[in-house]
DNA sequence: TATGAATGAGGATTCATTCAT
DNA sequence: GATGAATGAATCCTCATTCAT
């Protein structure tokens, strides 16, 4: 895996809709099982199993076992950004309140649904530079792409990126926290307060 | 063959200095290789041969490769804790800014030798519940240790260990940001401010 | 690692030709090999390379070693069950001489192309619980079956498994004795006469 | 295994009480376990143990693993010699029903702690022509005793290796039959009765 | 495109045997 | 004689990747 010595190897973008979807159907249930299972809990025969697919027809569409993870990365950022867009899109330009409570919405949702991809990554990043990459370009554009709403609808766009990573963490956190409870008994609902705290403290 | 017969390998707790000295050695560069490397990216023979020892050996101290992780983690765990407990010591109770001092620096300089384990152990977390369970414990004792500190030294004891653990993350989480750049340009100093800001408020 | 999170891997059951083909290969192959040399003498990859195959395509068909041998076992069973069938079909009912001779006939031929599979058989037995029960079905069928013919034969069918059985085990120590001459000079003739008479005043 | 290219290595035969006993531990719960668990299944390392024993020190007294079955087999051949004269002793010459039911008790009560060996050395009979000789050699002299005392106390002492071999070989099967029901429902006392009567006749 | 059989290097683990103490 | 740590070849099994069909 650390070794990139690839031979550059033609893989099929393909145009076809049915490729597309074949290609789409790999993507998809590949990303799932690499997050649900961990990345070398799955080989990439339980993939193709689990498309519907044979063994072989994975590399036609992608390099290798990696490629899948670094491109499924790829269209996570993409969707993530088109979500926030979206989402955000009806906050009203300087009502603060309304866009916290989207943000806080957004990521406890998010949260659920794509915070095992980011631990899985904490793993793998130290071993593959490409995945380091991928990884550092997935952040940036998130980040990137909330801060940017947050310059708009703000007041204080001032420190807008620090601001929004270090809000974002924060609101991780707390996911993490609720989703993991490492130390039993933790009373969430006075966490939440305290991040609510928190984070308008330091976005306002 | 014949599982069923065997019972189970008895692993060497040695006593002798020469077996203290070979069992710490695999541990200490095995755990060594398996955070920097990443844990499946380094092989059994590997740590073998790096602390200078045949392949066999390394059975005869531990169970089987997760083993070495574990039992470094264990270690890492009690070194942290009384690593707390003598770095609190000296704090003049219900002096707060003294407590917040220590506990920043104590983390920061914590994570500078510490943080690729965390992140190693992510990406192990869900596919290994061995694994989960030891990690659990780890960070179970380092919230604890630090809220016991924290319950003692200051005037509002309530809900020590959920302040305490928001605090530690959220100081995790600078301490990422500053090793980790994912975005470049940020301001750490800017971002360093602003986590002292969040946690002292939170802790006062 | 893991494996708790590993389902039963699936094994190839295949009915392409190719595919029976080579799984055949690798039965016939295997079972012959850890008949002369000794299932422990005799590794997977000495079975690949006498079939012609790589080593991993073993595993593609078999669960494990174990699985060739125990498989290759069936197969034996039942070609024995369909060998007796078949040549007892003729024995005219109720003629013991004729149901006799073809016993002894058979047995005799039977022991020539399998009986080092049942000693290696015996010293697996109590090494491994799987195969002994395995070992155990196969003998259960192998006397079943003879019985069975005895019982619609023979004038006398009371006791007719617990006789079978003693007939087919003396029948058994003669073959024995005859392939395996521990101690030389014995007397075969005088021994196969001593087993017919002891077979025919324990079966009629 | 199979490979008899062995240097000679000086093995100690020791004449020291002390190294006596050590060497007789080493025997005793060495093939003790062998015997038990199956060859294969039992490592060189269990018998030191289980010897209350260092690892080492096996290969003080024996030239490898292999050696302390062969010598226990021989051991095992000297000791039913000396049993079997014994036993024997004090049966009235002529007198065919006290040998026959001397012969009866002893057999079933040496099968019940000796059958095991059997098995074992059958499945390793083909995988070392070492193993088979000695095999050949215990069960020669297991034959060749008895058939001595028949020939004492029958009557009728004409091909008495032959006749003593098959009347061992079938109480032997009886007894296996009871001790490994593989059918169950065997009507025991029939087969004991049946088993009696043949080797009676057989005998007389 | 698609299939799935086949490849074979790689990796975890075992264990008979040796050797320094 | 004894100890038990150390060796390393051997073995089972996995899985990313290729290829004939």
């Amino acid at each position: 895996m650390a070794k990139s010595t690839k031979r550059d190897k033609p893989v099929n973008k393909p145009k076809q809709k049915r490729s597309i979807e074949t290609r789409n159907k790999i993507l998809e249930v590949g990303s799932m099982l690499m997050l649900k299972e961990g990345y070398h809990n799955v080989t990439t025969d339980d993939i193709a199993k689990a498309a519907g697919l044979s063994t072989g027809i994975v590399y036609h569409y992608f390099k290798d076992k990696k490629d899948i993870l670094l491109i499924a990365l790829d269209q996570h950022a993409n969707a993530l950004y088109e979500g926030i867009t979206e989402k955000f899109a009806t906050v009203t330009e300087g009502n603060f309140e309304d866009f916290f409570n989207t943000l806080f919405d957004f990521l406890l949702d998010y949260h659920k649904q794509a915070w095992v991809i980011h631990e899985e990554l904490e793993g793998l990043y130290h071993s593959d530079p490409e995945i380091a990459a991928t990884t550092n370009k997935y952040w940036e554009k998130t980040y990137a792409s909330i801060a940017e709403i947050y310059v708009q609808k703000s007041a204080k766009p001032e420190h807008a990126l620090e601001k929004t990573k270090m809000a974002i963490d924060i609101i991780e956190d707390f996911c993490h926290a609720c989703m993991n409870p490492i130390v039993d008994h933790l009373d969430q609902d006075f966490m939440r307060q305290e991040t609510i705290s928190i984070i308008k403290s330091l976005l306002t």
